[in-house]
Formats: structure tokens, sequence, C-alpha cells
DNA sequence: TCAATATACCTCATCTGTCAAGGTATATTT
DNA sequence: AAATATACCTTGACAGATGAGGTATATTGA
């Protein structure tokens, strides 16, 4: 069990949402910000990256469009939906209680 | 995903070598602390629970004996090995840790 | 020039912790 | 006598994470 793998387990998704409030973003993109926010201590793998998409594009909380580069690889844009800010914020209210309790189980 | 599977997995462990620091106990009690403390937000299921103590004896972070009951259903007691407490510290280490980042990442 | 690296996308099979569902047994309460 | 509480346990399925693999374009350094 790693930092990167259990712990973080099931935050994903929260975390996707949190880059996309900011802004319409892309795969890649997102992946080296994280690397970037957290100090290359957390690298989101991409497997990982794009199950969550599915997930969060299944549940209607982002849309998807291709960027229009006209050179280099394409990009497939993610952005948040309204759905998605609500379920941003549900999200957030659960990482508080959950960090609360295991603050108090870790005594 | 509810606040009792995903966002707490991976805790499981750290949270009963917690609550074999303070005292030797058995599965049942340990589960009724849990439910306890959080104010039945946080039950531990059984089998998380089981599976859970099997990691641990086999990680050598735990040793089992039973309980020398006379009356009532045997109970089989935990507790926590010097192993175990190098593990606690790791554990919670890393709690600090995966808090911080989330925190971080969850603007 | 061409090999390596970076950018950028994606899928599939496997692994692991969680948990629903099931089981056993004893003691107490209604 | 039935229900509830205490106390243990196993099995199979599920879901998110991930290793390993794939495709394609652009840039950089030797």
């Amino acid at each position: 069990m790693s930092i990167t793998s259990d712990i973080l387990r099931g935050h994903t998704e929260a975390i996707i949402l949190s880059h996309l409030l900011e802004q319409d973003s892309y795969g890649y993109q997102i992946n080296k910000d994280i690397m970037k926010k957290t100090d290359n201590r957390y690298e989101l793998k991409e497997a990982t990256l794009y199950s969550a998409f599915r997930r969060l594009e299944q549940a209607g909380y982002i849309r998807t469009y291709w960027g229009d580069e006209s050179v280099g690889a394409r990009r497939r844009y993610y952005a948040i939906t309204g759905e998605g800010k609500d379920a941003y914020v549900v999200y957030k209210q659960e990482w508080q209680e959950a960090k609360e309790m295991i603050d108090k189980l870790l005594k």
C-alpha cells in the first residue's frame, strides 16, 4: 500500500472536478497539474485518470469536446457541468467529515 | 461510493492498530468502539474487519490469543506487536501527508 | 539524421480492500 | 419460545486503481 493508492482511493473524482472548477482542461494537463501541486508526491496513473473520466461523464458531472489544435497531438477537453458542481460540494463535504473521523480514530 | 467505503479504504489497518495501542481487544469490541467514537457514522463491516486482522497478523503487526471467558461467547483477543507499533507510526505519517495533499487538491 | 523524449490519447486484464450474504454458538431479555 | 445481543467466521462478488500495452505527432539533442 503506497501513498498513491489506497489512501487516496476514492478521491480521484473529486480531485478532477476540483481542477475543472478552475478551468476546462485535458487529461495530460490535469495529470501534470496534480504532480506539480503535490511536488511530485502524487501521480495519478493514466489508467486511473481515464477510468475516472468515464465514470464522471457517465454520471453527467463532466462533458467533453475536442480541442481545435492545428499542430501537435489532439486534446480532449473536459468541462464540469452544473451537476458536477453540485457533486463536488458533496464530495468536499464528505472529505471534511471523513478527515475528522479518521483524525479522531488515529489518536 | 459511501462514506463507509472508499473514502476510508486503506485506513482500516491503521484504525485497528490505533485501538490496540490503547489496550488489547477483540473484534466485536473494536467494532463497537469505532461506532461509538464516530457517533455511529462509521461502521466497520465485520468481513472488512476480519480480513484486516488476517493481513495484520500475516504482516506480524498483531498477535492473537483466546480470552479465558468462563461464560458467554469466546473472544479472540488481538495485541499489537513491536513491529505493529512501528508500522502505526508510518501509517500515521502517511495519513498526515495524504491529508495535506488532498486538502491542497480540493480547493 | 535519427533516436530519444515529450506530448497526447486510449484499452484490457489483474489486483486488492470492501462488503453483502451466509454460517455457528452462547447468553439474556421479552 | 422467540427475539435480541454477544461473539466468532468464510465465501463470492464488486469496484476503483494500476501495470502493461497500444497509437500518433512534435521537438530536441547527439
